[in-house]
DNA sequence: GTCTATAACTCGATAGAC
DNA sequence: GTCTATCGAGTTATAGAC
């Protein structure tokens, strides 16, 4: 008995995953914008009403493709166990940590979404600033009120990082190993946190 | 004789220059994927066929938008007047003078599309690069071979600052004068340029 | 030079068969 | 779970009247 009966079989045949790597894969290429449901389907070698079955809407898709497994704490834990006058070196290595493992087209779909146009900035701005915000200003902040600036220069030397290392790819710079990158930006990071900046 | 005729009057009716300015806003704003013709035509009161009447296609109109009436030369020329050592400082100086003109919406077009995908890197690189790269290598270039990584370094300090006070327009970044921000970057890229950076 | 009308295309989303 | 078929909205681009 139970001879092969017609219809499909049960059970997890792996498309749901294939689709979110490969939206994963495009949203990190081209945006959010630019990147078509079709165009993902076909990737994932799926039929694109299977993506809607899944996700419902685009918008819902890219947030659980860029669903990141990553705890903002843990990766900063290694810079707030350290000393102040290290915290620059600490922290470009805890971000290229994140920026060079799997999770990379995840974080370089949000950053190109975002830049691209349209994308929710205070999302961004949450993400990139707030977080790391509470986590550094208290422990730089000693001319009154500096913290934000002297974050936000931080912010600006990383984000031109993630541009010419991940977007552009701009060799030597993207293939230079994370140590290295390290300890060339380090020193820029804790001049901008604790060194002098202007009043 | 010669009552006023029925028709439209000859004669330029400045149309063609708006149509430009709302292009060249509306691809800054929102790059260029998400920017579309009927919202230039209708920024620029005018009738969307117009906009192809005029320029053929998007593409071309994204091309005679962005075109700057800015020699790269001259640009560079105080950088190329000062000594080696104030290389930093000028180059900040320089760059900055043209991303806080009027040709700042064009610029931030030309980057915005091209971080948001789709965008030809190539471009890009050539833009962002090569023009300053011929400049700036061979006096830098003491140790054989950094050169094109110092470049690439101070092009991601400036092309993180772009992006937290041009687009993401973060304060208060963003509203800083342009002199204190090259007090601030300035030495970051005099040390990337003719600091120590590893070999 | 400017506009109306519309062709030709692409996308996201839905309905329903299997 | 997966696919076919299709709708409706939005886009670029063209043809032609005025």
């Amino acid at each position: 008995m139970t001879a092969t009966r017609p219809g499909r079989r049960p059970g997890n045949s792996g498309s749901r995953d294939r689709i979110l790597e490969s939206a994963r894969e495009l949203f990190a290429d081209n945006g959010f914008g630019k990147t078509t449901i079709r165009a993902i389907a076909a990737r994932a070698e799926v039929d694109a009403a299977l993506v809607h079955h899944y996700f419902g809407n685009k918008h819902a898709l890219f947030v659980a493709a860029i669903a990141l497994p990553v705890d903002p704490d843990d990766v900063l834990a290694p810079v707030r166990a350290g000393p102040v006058d290290e915290i620059g070196p600490r922290l470009a290595t805890a971000l290229l940590g994140v920026w060079d493992s799997p999770h990379r087209d995840a974080i370089i779909a949000v950053f190109r979404t975002v830049i691209g146009g349209g994308g929710d900035v205070g999302l961004l701005r949450t993400f990139l600033l707030d977080i790391v915000f509470d986590e550094i200003v208290p422990r730089v902040d000693h001319p009154a009120g500096t913290g934000p600036l002297r974050v936000e220069l931080v912010a600006s030397q990383m984000a031109g990082l993630m541009v010419m290392r991940y977007i552009l790819r701009i060799e030597p710079l993207a293939s230079l190993p994370a140590g290295r990158v390290v300890e060339i930006v380090g020193p820029t990071l804790q001049r901008y946190l604790t060194g002098d900046v202007g009043c």
